[in-house]
DNA sequence: CAGTGGTCTAGACCACGTG
DNA sequence: ACGTGGTCTAGACCACTGC
């Protein structure tokens, strides 16, 4: 059975049949489609996605190429597989998802408890720097979010939050202070908006006013300034966020290979 | 043809064949096995090993298994592919994988020439610390280097590097300075270490005496504190590194996911 | 052209989680 | 006992590299 001509290898065949400039293969023709219909919340974040074998065949591919295709958006941690049960859509929800943005470990490693306390909350027009994080035309307007992270009653963490207007309809000082959830986790179940990827930007800067009020350290003291581009599907930004980290107790984790 | 009783399998018949407690997969001890070779040297950095044939036929299992084992050496970087030409040993004296453990970019992107400026270069006792990040028994014999890198002329990182003695036997104010290689490339060639991976721990910290001395900052200006420990194979620690940083002109990269 | 890694298939069997 | 993902095999064919 050398090629059956279905749907998804008509696509196939078009790149091949070319100049072999967009030559893709299957699995990665696969892997696009799937990450489409997470896009577009076919499944819904801590679903199962339907079986390899089911996947096989209704694309009508070899369950070989659905595996390897899934394999591929595991490694990039958008999908997690679950040995006997099934392969699922991740959610912040989870408590091991939850921290997975979140690099800051404590120096000794007891694991302290977390709260977080919304300073303000208010809609703004974009700055230039702003608007071009999040790919909006400049003065578009967003939300900006100022809370404190403290652990084990120890305020640690400024951050200041920017999010675009017209995706996160509803986000007010009174909304967002109702919510329990952790950030991410309320945007999934709120506005079906996933965290997916993100890019972080880290220096090392003097404490400002603001830091200083709410931080309560001294004027000019170190701290760590942390800018995160956080990306949903499709690579498309939906939040910039600035934290500001004292690191005296705790420090900023990274495994590199 | 179920299955044959060959030396790898039969392995992996042992470990099946008990309570089930310690089950590994073929393509984990294949795996296994390289790493083993790797360690050993038996094919040196910027070499390639056999081909996922003749592996599959030494090893007596299947050219999809060897694939999977090499897939995941790969993937951890301790392996390079390239298609049609073969497998290969990462080095550092390759451009690409030279800044693999440099996360630090430029604000705006145009990359900067670099140069390395040796300070010092002692013999001393391992510090309670270095000998535990390093292994090693307290007050063993370390090799201690400060060197000086600037970008464009500017001085940018002040590194502080401790080595085991014992493992780099013949480093010295001398020849480290007579060496014209990045570190890591150096220790590859001149003492068979390949550093494999690295753990950081990023905190901002003040600037002290030592600092505003060869970086030419204000005292207490705020610097980025990276500390490293780099490890070779079978998760050795072989260096510990502590940088500090100016994080004016530039900022350290993470991508997240 | 030969040799390498890369894709794809089909099928057998295993380990894990749930009834 | 069943369905899920995980392993392993054998073989065909494709894409890239270099002689």
């Amino acid at each position: 059975m050398p090629n059956k001509q279905t749907s998804v290898k008509a696509l196939s065949k078009q790149a091949r049949g070319g100049t072999g400039t967009t030559y893709s293969p299957l699995y990665q023709q696969i892997k696009s489609l799937l990450l489409q219909r997470l896009d577009q919340g076919e499944w819904r974040p801590g679903e199962a996605i339907p079986s390899e074998h089911e996947l096989a065949a209704r694309f009508q591919v070899s369950q070989g190429t659905v595996r390897k295709a899934i394999d591929e958006l595991a490694a990039d941690n958008l999908l997690i597989r679950r040995q006997g049960k099934g392969t699922f859509v991740p959610t912040h929800t989870e408590a091991k998802v939850r921290f997975r943005f979140l690099k800051l470990t404590p120096n000794d490693g007891h694991q302290p408890r977390s709260s977080s306390q919304i300073i303000d909350c208010t809609r703004v027009r974009a700055s230039t720097e702003i608007a071009q994080y999040l790919q909006l035309k400049s003065a578009a307007s967003v939300i900006r979010i100022q809370r404190l992270l403290s652990f084990d009653e120890q305020p640690t963490i400024l951050d200041d939050i920017w999010l675009p207007s017209q995706v996160f309809k509803g986000i007010n000082a009174t909304t967002v202070r109702a919510n329990k959830k952790p950030l991410y986790a309320w945007f999934e179940s709120e506005f079906g908006v996933s965290m997916v990827r993100a890019d972080e930007a880290i220096r090392a800067v003097a404490a400002q006013e603001t830091a200083v009020q709410h931080l309560g350290v001294p004027a000019g003291s170190p701290l760590l300034q942390v800018d995160r581009i956080s990306y949903t599907y499709g690579d498309r930004p939906v939040e910039f966020r600035r934290g500001l980290y004292i690191t005296e107790r705790f420090h900023y984790r990274h495994s590199l290979s």
